[in-house]
DNA sequence: TTGAAAGCGCTAACAA
DNA sequence: TTGTTAGCGCTTTCAA
């Protein structure tokens, strides 16, 4: 391995000082046109590569942004993530992505491994966290933002909407088109932290009318997967039959309702009505086209991005509100209009 | 902003010299137990963190893995930098991921951008790359992977398979088994490397047969979406009504035509058969199932990730294989059942 | 607009 | 096992 080409190689072929180098290789740094230029060229012709490792710590600015989400093989999870990454680009911000698996050990462990690599603000999917992850959050001397839910005790900044008041809204709105007999699959005790708050959404909105709330159907991976969805669809049928509209937490699990449903002769909606959450690109084409909530991940991103560039800006913190709340849209469709 | 905390002050308050300190962050390094005790519990209690920043520049090393796709948004991608990623955290190394959008200009871009930061190899899928792309490549001292694809003049080291090859097999299979009027959506000139080359090998597989290879319906976008199957397939009903079996660039395609057959009443297979490619979670749980080709993605990412810890662990370069074949597996479902 | 000097926080290399 | 010295390649700061 020969020696790597510096700035001082490439000055030394302009003609120039190292510092004038750097310059150049800075947009909006002052520099005479025609000096950049040569620089420019002496450092294409020896092959030069600028690097940002030296420049990181003697300026201390790294240009990273951590950001931390359950899964990646998640569509709502990649819009953010892809929305995230197109916005920072725009800042000059390169996020350093990693995935927890759903586990908070994980999730600890990558925060401690990327707040060593200096990122400039830190993005935390929900507000569940290990003691120690938390501690971390608090004491880095950055932008910490949760997304996705809002923390009951955000750590600091945090942009998102309730799960729980969603999935209310959802099931609200399908008891009021006359939805009786309703039973949920998901968000049992070990499954995602979102999941869980949307089943709390759903108790809350069949009680608030009266209406039996028990029929709870627990999956057990964290993640979720139509797999899963057959096998608490079929728990479902055989404790309460009586059931005749089922609401998921995932429109994962809404899809593996859906087919297995099919597969068993069973009429949706009219023997049965399903609605599922989160919008996947699939469920406007289902048949029929499936009910669910769109929680707009895009606009998450989006939001978490420009919460970011604007505190780093050095925006004055009075004036960048705390919570931050995304949107999400009820969408009705042909799966539920069983009992009209 | 007060100032920030360094090994030194951790060396003050436990008593030692910085250089103990590093040694005592360093898992493998030889420190007195106790010493190292003293001296992360000093740490702790000033709140030290540690900097990569610093450590990168010194060593040299920064730990990083460039890893470049076309999206995050699609699920085979996603599996295979779940693997990498997964595999490259056992050994300490961090997947710096970036997307292309399906963009030359964009992946020349990232690499551009990625090698500043010193990473210690990089991965790159596929082998299309504008002419600066590839130059950047070659000249990057760090191994270079282009994965997924087997391009036809690899930068350095390949891991993947044959789109074409995969396609080619897949179609010649359905051929045997009584399929002989075909179609292919995707694959047009605008889209995908991968989708192409899956068309070419549709190409010569039904010719190969004999038969006509013609009824090719492009697709315009060049990531894959259910709206533009529905588009296509109109097209190859109204060009080529005499197809009985329509084969796929992607899942993603083939179920966009399983919902409009349904919608329009076509029975499938009985009236149409589909295949598609990428064994998407859906697959095995539409109605009926759906035909594609696994193409392994994890196995992808694992092999990649092998690799590079391989070839960073130094091992003798002609110990290294140059391509890593990759397998895949057809799937022959329900979806093309009709012809028998 | 350009240059000189100093140093970001760590660790390689060497010494003890 | 521990310490000393020097310096990784940039950019801040100050001066011209």
């Amino acid at each position: 391995m020969t020696k790597a080409i510096t700035m001082k190689d490439v000055a030394e072929r302009a003609g120039v000082s190292p510092m004038t180098v750097s310059r150049a290789f800075k947009e909006d740094a002052s520099v005479n046109a025609e000096t950049r230029r040569n620089i420019l060229k002496a450092a294409d012709e020896l092959g030069y590569v600028f690097d940002s490792t030296a420049s990181n710590l003697r300026s201390q600015k790294t240009g990273f942004v951590a950001v931390t989400i359950p899964s990646l093989n998640n569509s709502n999870f990649a819009d953010t993530v892809t929305a995230i990454s197109d916005d920072l680009a725009e800042h000059g911000l390169q996020p350093l992505l990693g995935y927890t698996n759903y586990c908070v050990e994980r999730e600890e462990a990558l925060i401690e491994q990327f707040l060593r690599r200096k990122p400039e603000a830190i993005v935390v999917t929900g507000g569940q966290h290990t003691h120690r992850g938390r501690q971390l959050l608090e004491k880095a001397r950055i932008p910490v933002i949760e997304m996705w839910d809002q923390p009951q005790a955000p750590v600091a900044y945090s942009v998102g909407f309730s799960n729980a008041r969603a999935m209310h809204d959802l099931t609200d709105r399908l008891v009021r088109l006359g939805h009786h007999e309703l039973g949920f699959i998901g968000g049992g005790p070990q499954s995602d932290t979102r999941a869980q708050d949307r089943r709390n959404g759903f108790i809350r909105a069949v009680s608030g009318h009266g209406l039996d709330a028990s029929r709870l159907i627990d999956t057990t991976s964290t993640n979720f997967s139509i797999k899963e969805a057959h096998r608490a669809f079929q728990e479902l049928r055989s404790r309460f039959p009586e059931v005749k509209t089922v609401i998921c937490a995932s429109d994962l699990y809404a899809f593996g309702v859906l087919s297995a449903c099919q597969r068993a002769g069973i009429k949706v909606p009219n023997d049965l009505s399903i609605a599922g959450f989160g919008a996947f690109e699939i469920a406007p084409f289902t048949c029929p086209t499936l009910t669910t909530v769109d929680a707009k991940p895009s606009e998450i991103g989006q939001k978490t991005a420009d919460l970011i560039a604007a505190l780093l800006a050095g925006e004055a913190a009075q004036e960048v509100p705390i919570n931050h709340e995304t949107r999400y849209e009820l969408l009705i469709r042909e799966s539920t209009s069983g009992c009209v």
